[in-house]
DNA sequence: CATGAATGAGGATTCATTCAT
DNA sequence: TATGAATGAATCCTCATTCAT
């Protein structure tokens, strides 16, 4: 029993290390400039292992998407209540986005890069999206609170969220620093963006 | 002498036609996956033409980036003066940046994607940045007139501009469509963000 | 075990039918004229194999040249001892490389060319000619012992060995044949050239 | 009248200046790793107007061939005349070629390469030998008298000229410098390898 | 499960040659 | 005669994928 634990273990690790691979070296040097090889070996399997995990190149930055894209919702709700009041409720979730993003750089990144080109299968895509759902159940409450205006989701996250991921793009090129006064800042600007003004 | 006119038309014509073809094909399936044989027969001319006007596929990317660059950032500015207010002008810009995002979509898609991705060259990417300075210069403006928050132009560049590059992708993808209403609510959240509340 | 022999013995022989086909081509075509897919072809693998074995184009000609110049090494000096008389010694290496220049015709010709053009690595080139380090120690016994010209080894290279070269690629070339005659005079004339008349 | 005298010159330069770039190049990458661009940048004309001089590469390098063999032959039999003893013919000969190939360093080292690989078509190579007619006669006439061994043509060049190839080729890779004295050396071994000894 | 050798299809780039002027 | 822009055919090399073990 455990010897099958263990091998199910090994399996899994070595699952996870494709991944890991297939983020960093995506992130460096784009989709189809990352060679199976150059995966496999980052991540000390033979190409061939690969194919007994995925089901070919494209299988495999999919799931990768999928499986960070997973991982960054989950983080941005863990502390996450329904119970909370709207404000504080949207201060909290866009704080641990903002956490997420400067933390797990890389997995940001790669997200950032998979959202903007054409690299990530439709499908793929939008099984990433789903996992937003409680924050957008937040902005519904909000805009019925009266709180946050009565605006297309698409636009409130245009606004609240997706500037995040320029800041982060850009600090990680080297342009700017993002400290905490900064974060605060444009936590001011994100709010402004999509409270109703009184 | 016309004659000289004709030739040099005709290889204006033809390093056009190849920054066009490389701008769409590079749209639906990204840098690696576009070949340089498709990017000559989409312009109608043979690959090795391509290299007399680009020294590699690198430049070609390259180049075709600045040129799609120079070519929004002038077009955002086009119509503005120093001579307007702060309020004026940064409504005047933005809308002239949202306009480029909506009629000239395929190329604020293609800016979209080299932005977010290893594709560019880092001097060409910089040399693509610089020609954003008068929106620069108002904000310093609008800053020393109390009228603009007083913070980093990456901060103010993250909510005021950015947010359109991702509503325009999103429209593109189909999920929701941009409408005047939309624009107008968009513009309020992006100067919300960005101006000093009284 | 015998499995592993036998993989390992697979590659061995891949490896000799590539530079076997090197060799002929080369030969016939010269370096340049010489496509990777025609080498493949002829030693009965793909052309993507070519590159498990050697680097690039250059590394195959590198690596064959130093191997026929090897062999060609090897086999001159197989039966020479150093407790021969100069005279004795000089005329078993003569008639060693002869022997060789006219039975693997072939592989003379290859390194006649590599010889005689930009072809072949500076690094390469010197790798082969360390072999030669026998003939020159007898040489400098012979000079020693007054019986061999005092001159500087290119020289008594040149007279003494090099002519084979020509008469090789002459005979090859269908101008003249070398018969056993021949020999037995170009030995008399390379022997009068280098050694010191009484 | 002159300026059809004046139009011919120009002509008989542009071909000249093809010639030598030709040779400058091949010498230094090889036939085929010789664009026609490049020599007919190097011979300040465009590519096509090569083709108004020579048919094609082949023809080029083999006009090149003929060419410069025909110079190389008469500079060696220019000061000889047949009134002269074979042994001050042959030393008269020898030094002239010598002198050849120590000054017209660049030319001895194009005919090297092209006798030594498959370069240029046989024609071309046939038509370059002939112009050694003179040295042939003079060896028949050695022959003769006794004075010189009765060997075959090819193994008096061999062993009489050839040579002077090989210690060409072996000064322009810097491996070690002809000087007067090893001429001297090389002369007599030379003459020793071919002349019948008392 | 795991491998690494092997490969065929394809891609970037070059080049001898031509053609309109 | 002279050109330089244009090109199609090659060439080197890479890479996703498979297969025998």
């Amino acid at each position: 029993m455990s010897i099958k634990m263990a091998k199910l273990q090994k399996s899994i690790d070595k699952r996870n290390a494709l991944i890991k691979a297939t983020i960093e070296l995506v992130n460096n040097n784009g989709f189809h400039a990352t060679p199976m090889s150059k995966i496999a070996k980052m991540a000390n399997v033979s190409p061939a292992t690969i194919y007994l995990y995925f089901e070919n190149k494209q299988d495999l930055v999919n799931q990768t998407y999928i499986e960070v894209k997973t991982e960054y919702t989950k983080y941005a709700f863990a502390t996450y209540e329904q119970s909370m009041s709207v404000e504080a409720g949207f201060k909290l979730i866009w704080n641990r986005i903002a956490d997420f993003k400067l933390k797990e750089c890389e997995h940001a990144m790669f997200l950032a890069q998979c959202d903007n080109s054409p690299m990530i299968d439709e499908d793929s895509r939008n099984e990433g999206i789903k996992h937003l759902q409680p924050l957008l159940d937040l902005w519904a409450r909000g805009k019925a609170e009266g709180i946050i205006k009565p605006l297309s989701d698409y636009l409130l996250y245009a606004y609240a969220i997706n500037p995040l991921s320029f800041l982060m793009i850009t600090q990680k090129r080297g342009a700017f620093k993002l400290d905490k006064t900064h974060l605060e800042e444009a936590y001011q600007s994100a709010w402004s963006s999509i409270k109703v003004c009184e």
